[in-house]
RNA sequence: GCUCAUGUAGCUCAGUCGGUAGAGCACAUCCUUGGUAAGGAUGAGGUCACCGGUUCAAGUCCGGUCAUGAGCUCCA
């Protein structure tokens, strides 16, 4: 008996009955065997090793893809959840799926798992990996499954049991001594774990909910060749180095001071310096695209977060009031209050929009203490907000632009791979369902007409809008959202917000919020570990190191330096007492773009010596060259 | 906010069994005047995060507070 497979390449190929996905691996490559991990048979995912009994389609999924690595770490998980019961057989298991890189197991222990009793459960995992232990599939009915894990004591296992319906038939999946309610698919056996390393414990609600029991989680990753593992390695090093608050403090960017609070940054003059120029920058750019830049107090009255609804939904992200002549004021989590505020001081007309009102509004938030994440999160930060408030026909049209705006300046900062998410209605949500869809149609229809790509986030918008978030990835390929373009049907209602339609009548104006960098000081640390520290000259905070070679050239060196300056060139002079090859290795770890070294030669042929920094020695010119190569990447 | 870990000089880190602190870098002074990633000598610098407890004696042991980190949860 016969029958056909299609791969999803198109091609179809003959087969006998009964043959595994597994064996049409084999049969094809080798190489893709080894790799080949479970297979999609007619749009189900399946274990690899189950026979296929009649036509199908068959897509193989390797651990190069993303099923793939689902399944292999979700194997993996298993195999750590075995070596664990062995060691502790009192630890009761509950669930451990793959994530994103890797996979956890939540058991429930008394005890935290120690570094020592890692490392054990580790050489364990090993151990059992070299056994090629075969992962077994076994259906049984619901019932029967729980009679089993009763006996075993697993009262995890039940409550997850407990939500399945009784007549329902459930798998187990079994690898050596140990067996898990799971529904699969698994990899072969355990053998092809080549690669494994467990990095850390952390406590983990049961189910998520901080009502009930703590568990205790180890963290995980595994590969199918060792040197998987070492890139991988390699990967978490790099990322170490260039981590921004190591940075920031080494290059003397920024800091937090215990004194003045959690999550409050001081940018240093270093940090400031870079800060002031993406801000010029900024400004530029919005000023060449019609914006209106402006400019609002810290604190409002209490009125204007009732009318804006920021008491009843946001007060726990808020600092309590203050009193000042009797009234509350607080101090604002967001800026848009005030820009309503500006566009209510006078009667609009449609032919004033669209309005578009950008500032860079500092704006102060309650983060839960165990949130904050050096400039990633932070309690008192910086947004490039704007709002920009239109007729609903001009809706579309400043989307387009919006997006092309965001990704024209995030090029600028050296970001060439985005992604772009298109959120829709979450469950809880203001304004009716079908005045959601067309904002959801206008913004999907900037998208298209601009032929952007973008992914569907169901489900993922703000409960007063749809919105596009931009996603860009670093030079790591780790991927951060910056972006947020987001529809408000909410605030316009609220205030009141009016504008006289060539009708001459009132109309409610469409408002959209939108900030392209997120907040400055987040940007900055995305910056910093983009570049690895090493801002291009027109980021740097000093641009060039002016060293004269000795005492001798002192006079020259200086003159330069003055010139430098008085061009605008972020130059310092470095006249300490101290051999050159010592002076530029410290310019050179200040991550300082370029270096200018002064002495007899250069005096004589009234030139400059220039170095770029990690590249060396690039040359002499005159100042004039000098200061173009310097400026060549100004945006 | 929750769980766990950590907190020693400006920075990076040693400090064993409880006996009142140490290195390198940075900094200061002097010598050295030099050609593309560390010249030499000398010196200054610490209520061991803070508060309390145990002890003859606490950087070290115990409790609390604060901060940081990882994870959870949250994220208009």
């Amino acid at each position: 008996m016969k029958i056909n497979i299609t791969f999803p390449d198109g091609s179809v190929k003959e087969y006998d009955k009964g043959i595994c996905p597994q064996e049409i691996a084999e049969n094809i490559s080798h190489n893709l065997a080894l790799r080949a991990i479970a297979a999609e048979v007619n749009g189900k995912l399946t274990d690899i090793d189950q026979p296929i009994e009649e036509d199908a389609e068959l897509i193989l999924h390797t651990f190069d893809t993303e099923i793939g690595k689902e399944v292999y770490w979700h194997s993996t998980a298993h195999l750590m959840a075995q070596a664990v019961k062995q060691l502790y057989p009192d630890v009761k298991v509950t669930i451990g799926p793959a994530i994103e890189y890797g996979f956890y197991y939540d058991f429930d222990r008394e005890k935290s798992f120690s570094d020592e009793e890692l490392k054990e459960i580790e050489k364990r995992m090993k151990e059992l990996a070299k056994k090629k232990l075969k992962y077994e599939r076994q259906e049984m009915p619901r019932n029967e499954a729980y009679k089993k894990f009763e006996e075993m004591g697993e009262t995890y296992k039940l409550e997850i049991l407990d939500e399945i319906p009784e007549n329902e038939t459930i798998s187990l999946y079994t690898q050596g001594d140990f067996v898990d309610l799971c529904r699969g698919p698994h990899i072969i056996h355990t053998g092809k774990i080549k690669a494994v390393k467990l990095l850390k414990t952390s406590g983990a609600y049961w189910r998520g909910d901080e009502n009930k029991k703590m568990l205790k989680r180890i963290y995980g990753i595994s590969f199918p060749t060792k040197k998987e593992m070492k890139e991988y390695i390699d990967f978490i090093e790099e990322a170490k180095k260039r981590d921004h608050r190591k940075l920031g403090k080494e290059l003397d960017l920024f800091s937090f001071s215990d004194e003045v609070g959690p999550g409050l940054m001081l940018w240093h003059p270093n940090g400031a310096m870079t800060r002031s120029i993406i801000e010029q920058y900024w400004k530029k750019r919005h000023f060449e695209d019609d914006y209106k830049i402006v400019y609002t107090p810290h604190i409002g009255k209490s009125v204007l977060w009732e009318t804006s609804g920021h008491l009843d939904f946001y007060k726990e992200g808020m600092y309590n009031a203050m009193d000042v002549d009797g009234q509350d004021y607080y101090i604002k989590p967001m800026n848009c209050p005030f820009h309503i505020e500006i566009y209510k001081s006078s009667k609009r007309s449609y032919r004033e929009l669209p309005l578009k009102y950008a500032e860079l509004g500092t704006v102060y938030r309650y983060e839960p203490s165990g949130t904050l994440n050096g400039l990633k999160r932070v309690r008192g930060f910086t947004q490039d907000d704007a709002h920009l408030i239109c007729t609903p026909d001009q809706l579309k049209k400043e989307v387009e632009k919006l997006i092309q705006f965001s990704m024209s300046m995030l090029r600028d900062f050296g970001f060439e791979d985005f992604t772009v998410k298109l959120a829709t209605r979450p469950e809880k949500a203001v304004g009716e369902e079908e005045r959601w869809n067309q904002a959801i149609d206008s913004l999907r229809s900037a998208l298209v007409s601009q032929n952007i790509d973008y992914v569907m986030d169901d489900g993922g918008g703000a409960f007063y809008g749809p919105k596009i978030d931009i996603h860009i990835k670093d030079s790591l390929n780790r991927s951060w959202q910056l972006s947020t373009i987001q529809f408000d049907f909410n605030l316009p209602e609220r205030f009141d917000m009016e504008y006289v339609g060539a009708d001459n009548n009132p109309h409610r104006p469409y408002m959209l919020h939108r900030a392209l960098l997120g907040s400055i000081e987040r940007f900055f640390g995305i910056l910093i570990e983009h570049y690895a520290g090493n801002f291009p000259s027109w980021l740097a905070p000093v641009q060039v190191m002016v060293i004269p070679v000795s005492e001798n050239f002192e006079h020259y060196a200086e003159r330069e330096y003055k010139r430098l300056r008085k061009f605008g060139f972020r130059a310092e002079i470095d006249l300490r007492n101290e051999k050159i090859g010592y002076r530029i290795r410290d310019a050179e770890m200040k991550k300082i773009p370029f270096m200018m070294i002064i002495g007899q030669r250069e005096e004589d042929t009234n030139t400059v010596s220039l170095r770029e920094h990690t590249k060396g020695d690039i040359g002499s010119f005159s100042l004039d060259e000098a200061m173009k190569i310097i400026k060549k990447d100004n945006k």
